[in-house]
DNA sequence: CTGACTGCAAACGTTTTGCACGGTA
DNA sequence: TACCGTGCAAAACGTTTGCAGTCAG
């Protein structure tokens, strides 16, 4: 929670009670869409807006505080920056699971470096059906 | 030509003038974004509208005939299906490009195998600086 | 000839903006 | 106290829908 505080006071941004909450909520569950933020925040603050959770969310993000995750066929997921990690997502039931892959070798690989590219970051995202839902869909 | 045309009524859609100037655009040109292909098609149909150009995305999409590609940052590009590739993104100029790079190897490791999930698909995005943008930087 | 496609306009959902008020530092 | 953040309402934006007319098969 200092933690918290202090990294938003780091970025020169206020900390609010809303904001505080907003934080600990991405930090405890990770990738929550905008609507799960809202309905979650708001049973904290009943008066909360969306608007206050859009701009708080581009803040962040422009602070490099916050990422967005961009899924197939679904809305986006907002989670804390954190190391590099892959996201696995299940097509049946939209569960979202953060996966650590290593990644070095395939970024490293000649036809990237031979392009003279400068890799930054990477996102992947793996989509597919998890086992609970493989076990439903043989019933 | 001819190939997209059978492609097409294999999926039960009409080949109209419009529709088939939209595929070999995508066919030629590759991830395109909604405006870049309204404005391609609009010099060859000028009154084509937007809502043509979503509704046949959509239906190739519905029939696995072309993929949204989320990108960080920007708007999603459109790409005739093919065979699983990763995409490429220059942060500065955005350009995008189109890269082979084989990921069995990363999507059989052990995290997911023993969590039984069954993969279906994968995206990676690489974004970064492109040769030329590096260049025009150190100046 | 029939059903599907086009293009226009309206509707819709999501995100952003402007502003007055309140809270943080 | 000065400025930033909040919350409301309105605006802006992107996308979808409904419908009448047209075209492909």
């Amino acid at each position: 929670m200092l933690a918290v505080e202090a990294m938003l006071r780091e970025k020169n941004l206020k900390v609010t009670p809303q904001r505080l909450a907003l934080v600990c909520e991405l930090r405890d569950k990770g990738h929550l869409s905008i609507e799960e933020l809202y309905y979650s925040l708001k049973s904290k603050f009943p008066s909360i807006s969306l608007a206050t959770i859009y701009k708080n969310l581009n803040a962040m993000i422009d602070n490099c505080f916050v990422e967005e995750v961009k899924l197939p066929n679904v809305k986006s997921r907002y989670e804390i920056s954190k190391d590099l990690h892959s996201h696995v997502i299940c097509q049946e039931c939209g569960k979202i699971c953060d996966i650590d892959i290593d990644l070095s070798s395939v970024l490293k690989c000649d036809t990237i470096s031979n392009s003279g590219f400068e890799v930054q970051k990477s996102a992947l995202v793996i989509s597919g059906t998890c086992c609970d839902c493989q076990a439903k869909k043989q019933k």
